[in-house]
DNA sequence: TTGTAGGCGTTATCAA
DNA sequence: TTGATAACGCCTACAA
């Protein structure tokens, strides 16, 4: 095997030069108390000899990394991975790397992926919970550490931490509320699960909005979707459709149902948005394209990705213990498209 | 603030269980010089003071890190987060973490993140080009240090690494093929960048079809698309439906330009597939809900990313020398839909 | 089977 | 402004 060229150290750089190693490493970090002359010309000689700092050893010695992990669920969902790309964006300007994690939703795959990311040194943690999560002492290692943790989007009910999510009451009830202002009488809700805040949250605002519009509300009308899946959303509009007395508006906790629900609509002939008005969560990529078009709810996902790093690099620079509790609240937007548009 | 707990190193399992540091590492890392009982007694203690290795100081010590560092344009495109999903998924269960980069297709980006990561002393690097990059320079402080590379999907045509890569011209050709057996005889293309050879590959494939089927290459006909954007597309397909002679199938080079394509040929009353054919590739999910239906060609993403990992996690374990050069090429399948059917 | 000792590359402290 | 030294936590060659 092919002998690897050796690394350039400081300890090259200070022969090279006449120096100890320590100016060395005073003038690669830009130290002031090293003269502008000096700083420059090791800093020259070490382009030039193609020194790279070792940033692992650096890290030994500080015990600290200016790295972020990230665990969500799964990368391939488009709001996960805008957001992912939101914080790698802010994180990459400051200097920092991200490491990523998929619990592919499995509470296991968590708890395991906390670990692996804790040995790591991570400067900083970046968290939307998986499905089946619902302990969670396998954050409290970071926090004995000082690392900051963020939780975002699916966040938990109690934990000291910083919190980056949207208002999920307040978009389910100006949901469910545009239903009602296109007329519709009978809204039924695709309801994700309830032990996740973000679908409680919309499910709450479902029905405070059908409250406060004197409508009544229809335990059968209200269906429980474990994983709020294409097929999921094709089973719940069959038996919704084939009621005696079906809904007139669907107000889904996810735009992949709320899609799923226009094509099986469609296939029984049934007239979007006239017949039944659809509005979805999330806008997906696949909303603007389906036809009718998907009314939906719009994130800012990217944006929350570039709130959460900037929170750990805050953080991180103000020295501030973890143990902290702030929350961002994001707004959210009815985007109103064909599936559910009276008007027009 | 707060002080941090103190971690718990092999020095304090040593001083608590009577063994010297030495055994204590020993055991913990499973070495077989270390009595079975031994083992077991310091791993019960080691869980039970909770003790968590500290992975930044074996690196340091051994020069190289359990990590995979990933490169791409960006992150939140369906063929990339699958493709990271599936590096993700491999790395993982090897006990190996991702380190992810965005070029946001800047070529500066892209050697800027490349010395990040090789500070970083990742293991292995991933790549998928960004679209600027022409020089390869950034690679080689990679080769030298016998780090390897694994090229994948937008890979450069001359440099020793591995190449995880689709059949482009066989996609390309066939796709084309699909279109002259439904009977197009003015097939229209959506070309690429054509300095990535995914692009030039797949529109060499297409003239060759034509070719071989005795259809006249028109080049009025071959669009060069810079981003391959829905706008873009969108334009495309203006200009191509207001020649006096309209091609009657359109081969676009990824799905987003040939939706924007079927939207903008239904706005013209135009119908799809009989007076055009379309057909696009990578079977995004808009691909599917579009109407009608959009045939592609299949990527198999998420394996992608999985031999790219593998590739690499089967390097380091033979310590093999990164001035290597092997092809990896994966099957692509055309998928029929309603936009190009003509036979139902 | 277990222990001793040195070093991986950097940086903070103290001294000059 | 610069230099000497120790320490971060782990691993491994060598010794016992």
């Amino acid at each position: 095997m092919k002998k690897n060229k050796k690394e350039v150290t400081i300890y090259d750089l200070a022969k090279e030069l006449n120096y100890s190693p320590s100016t060395i490493s005073r003038a690669l970090n830009n130290h002031k108390s090293i003269s502008k002359k000096t700083t420059k010309e090791i800093q020259k000689v070490a382009k030039k000899m193609g020194y790279r700092p070792n940033t692992i050893a650096a890290s030994l010695r500080s015990n600290k990394t200016k790295t972020i992990g990230i665990m969500i669920a799964r990368i391939n969902r488009p709001f996960i991975s805008s957001l992912i790309s939101g914080a790698e964006n802010t994180a990459r300007k400051a200097g920092y790397n991200i490491l990523i994690s998929q619990s592919n939703d499995k509470y296991e795959n968590e708890v395991s992926n906390a670990k692996a990311l804790y040995d790591s040194r991570i400067g900083g943690l970046i968290v939307s919970l998986a499905m089946e999560t619902k302990n969670l002492d396998h954050f409290k290692l970071f926090i004995d550490q000082n690392i900051p943790i963020v939780f975002v989007d699916r966040v938990p009910l109690e934990f000291n931490s910083y919190r980056v999510i949207i208002d999920n009451y307040s978009a389910g009830f100006r949901a469910t509320q545009h239903l009602i202002d296109q007329g519709c009488k009978r809204i039924a809700h695709f309801a994700g699960a309830q032990h996740l805040n973000i679908y409680n949250l919309r499910k709450k605002g479902y029905l405070d909005a059908l409250k406060e519009n004197g409508l009544e509300v229809d335990e059968e009308l209200i269906m429980d979707l474990e994983t709020m899946s294409f097929e999921e959303g094709k089973e719940a509009t069959d038996q919704l459709l084939n009621m005696d007395n079906p809904p007139d508006g669907i107000f889904s906790s996810n735009d992949t149902a709320a899609v799923s629900a226009i094509l099986c609509a469609k296939e029984k002939g049934i007239k979007i948005p006239e017949e039944l008005a659809i509005i979805g969560f999330n806008d997906d990529p696949i909303s603007s394209i389906v036809e009718p078009a998907l009314s939906t709810i719009s994130h800012p996902a990217m944006k929350m990705g570039e709130i959460s790093a900037q929170k750990i690099l805050e953080h991180s620079v103000k020295k501030l213990d973890s143990n902290i509790s702030e929350i961002t609240m994001l707004d959210t937007e009815v985007i109103v498209r064909n599936s559910s548009n009276r008007q027009k």
